[in-house]
Formats: C-alpha cells, structure tokens, sequence
DNA sequence: GCCGAAACTTGACAGTCGTCAAGGAAATCC
DNA sequence: GGATTTCCTTGACGACTGTCAAGTTTCGGC
C-alpha cells in the first residue's frame, strides 16, 4: 500500500470517527434534556429516543450500554456548566462590579436552567449509591470548585484583601446556597429566592474581607 | 347502647388504630433501610418487603401506594434525625466545649449514618422533580435548619457574641459541609473528611463571632 | 450503477415493576 | 367452639425495562 493510499484511508477512517464522535455527542445531549426533565429514576432508554429524532435501538450501536451513555451525557453537562462565571471575572474592573455580576448571574441560571442543575444534584447524589460515576462527578465538583474559586479569589485580589475561608468551605458554601435557592425557586417559593439574593452579596462578602 | 359498651367499643377500636399504625411504622422503618442501601431509582416494593418479615403484597393493606409508603417513611427519617445535637446543647458550659461536641457528633454519624443521610439528600433531591415529596422535604428541611440553629446561637449565646448570618445561610454552609463530607467518606478519600474535620471548628468560629 | 459497509429500525427476549384480587391463616368475638 | 373479622400470602395482570439480533435503509467507493 503506497503512502498516498495510506494517507486517503486514514482521512476516510477519521472522518468516520468524526461522524461516529458527532453523533454520539448528540444522543448525550437529549440524554442530557430527558434526564433533565425526568430525573435519573425515571428516565428510560426509550424515553430518551423519543427525544431525538432516532428510534430506540440506535442507542445500542453507539453506546455500550445505559451507564455508558449517561456518563457521557454528565461529561456533555460539564462542557456546558464551569466557566459560567469567567467571562464576568475577566471584565470586572472592581469587586463591587464583580460580585454583583456573580450575583446576577448566579440567579439568572438557577432561573434558566433549574431543569439542568437539578440534574446535576441527581446524578451527584446518584454516586452516593452507584460508584461507577463517582469518578465523573468528582471530577465535575471539583471544576466546579475551582470555577467559585476564581471568582471569589479575583474578588479578593480587586479588593486588595484575602478569602477568609478555604477553597472547599467558599464552594460548599456557595453551593448549598445554590441548592436552596433551586429548591424553593422549583417549589415556587419566590420569597425565599428572593431573600437569597439579597443575602448573597454579604456572603460574598464574608468570604472576601479586606485586608 | 349503654356507655359502657360504646367505651368498650372504642377501646377496641383504638387498639386496633394502634396496632395498625405500629405495622404501619414498622414497615416504614424497613422502606427506610431499604431505601438506604439502595438509594429512590433502584428501590422495589419486592425487596421492601424482604428487608421486612412479610411478603410483598401486605404493602398494600396498610399503604395505599408506594408513594404512600415512601412519604411515610421519609416521616420516619424526620423522627430519628432532627435532635441529634440537642444533648450537647443542653450540657455544654462552654462555647468551645459545644462547638467541638458538635464536630465530634457531627463526623460521627456521618459514618455512623452515612447510608441514612445520602438517603435524605436522595429524596430531597428527587423532590425537585417530584412534587409529591416537596411539601415533606421542605417540613424535614426547616427542622434540619432549625436543629443547627440551636446550636449556633447557643454557641454565640455562651460566647457572648451574635450569629454572624442568617439561619438559612448557617444551614445550607453546615450542610454543604456535611454533604461535601459524606460523597468524600463514600468515595473513601480519607484525606478530605480529615481536612474539612479540621476545618469545621473554624467555620464555626466563623459563624458565630464574639461581640 | 453496483456493491459492501455503515447507519438505523423493528420486534422480540427475559426480567422487573406496581397493583390487586382470591383465598388461606390467625386472631377475636359472642 | 363456631362464626366473623382481621391479617397476610400467593399468584397473576399488564406495563415497562435494558439488551440485542435480524432485517432494512442509506451512503460512499469504485
């Protein structure tokens, strides 16, 4: 086989690849809205079909089985969720401007995307149970971690002061917050979202203090 | 019908009403374990009812459904688990003394409970998708707030000193904490239950800050 | 335009699920 | 001690599950 021969199988071979890789990125993604939707518990091979434009049966050839296709619609879930916040710590100017930016933000998705954050506290909590995606969601938690982070520490740095508490208590922290707040916006509880907000900035706050 | 027959009547009657809601809760407490073990998707009537000394179908003479039997059970969860911190409360002399009972009891049971507890934060979740479960988790979830709240003004109270946060933001950092905790003590990472023991008296100290 | 491989559909499989009716066992009543 | 109610077991039902093999359609290479 001469190189040129090799050359042009190899193209055809990863462009298969590519297709194959397209694909199987957007099964993951209506995975990802059906999980969304119904939650780990009840959502059903079938079910996530229906919600592409393939029947059901296409999941087989592209996924090894159900853990192997919801793996990777939890690694489709990270792409989309931790650098939520770093276009608003690489324009702030001033902390005030970037806490409430945060702020803002924050809100705005728990709004936008409660569907697809309960999902992620579902599959988190799944792990509790199942440790085959325990790998996943610790990898996920910890960018998550580090996404907060940035924030809280470009926060500090604008202010010239310190974060007063570590990494992994700033994110706790936040997060339970985030929680909370998904909760009662889900319950329909607009009071309690509402006092959240207004508490988040002297959270921020207390997490950031001047030197 | 003489009074003395209808009191008899009704003591029968309240015997029975007894005995059935002390079956009822017995198979309550085996939903719990159940639960426990297996987490809400993977938990069936069927093995239910083999963590308990009956077969399946007697589920269904004292519950009405299997959302019937969850929510009771999840009424039993409640009863076990929110005064947990109530006798360092009331005995400790000191701030110092309550805040480090407190750690102490709080890492306690997380592995001493560890199964029990990934199963509230199961239904609390699954409450975000099911409304059905809402109305008991955010009961369950006040008492949890309330039961850390008794210990941190507590521990300001005998400090001298005032809560530096709501009690809804004291909640959700403690528990953030706690759940950060437990995925790590599942995942057997030894290491970060260690680092955020060590931790957790300074967040408390940050809570609650001396006048 | 033919051929073979890739992509997809369909239908069936062995299980499991919640639910419930029929009937046996046990306790209680008179 | 027989009758009656309460308690519990058993087995079955239709629906749904993940999986997979067989078959159909689509597409790219020659």
């Amino acid at each position: 086989m001469t190189d040129v021969a090799e050359s042009k199988q190899h193209r055809i071979a990863r462009r298969q690849v590519d297709k194959f890789d397209a694909r199987r990125t957007e099964l993951a993604v209506a995975t990802l809205h059906t999980l969304a939707e119904l939650g780990y518990a009840r959502t059903s091979l079938r079910e996530i079909a229906q919600n592409s434009e393939f029947s059901h049966g296409v999941l087989h050839y592209y996924f090894a089985d159900k853990r192997d296709l919801i793996t990777e619609a939890v690694r489709q879930y990270e792409v989309v969720c931790v650098t939520r916040y770093d276009e608003v710590v690489a324009t702030a100017t001033s902390a005030e401007q970037l806490r409430d930016g945060f702020v803002a933000m924050f809100f705005d998705t728990l709004a936008q995307d409660a569907a697809l954050h309960r999902l992620w506290y579902d599959l988190r909590n799944q792990s509790l149970f199942d440790e085959t995606f325990r790998a996943d969601v610790l990898e996920i938690d910890s960018h998550r971690e580090a996404m907060v982070w940035r924030v809280v520490s470009r926060c500090a740095e604008l202010r010239g002061g310190t974060v007063s508490a570590s990494s992994g208590l700033v994110y706790v922290t936040l997060d339970g917050v985030f929680q909370r707040a998904l909760l009662h916006h889900l319950a329909g509880d607009v009071a309690t979202v509402a006092a959240l907000r207004a508490e988040l900035p002297e959270v921020v706050d207390l997490l950031v203090r001047a030197q």
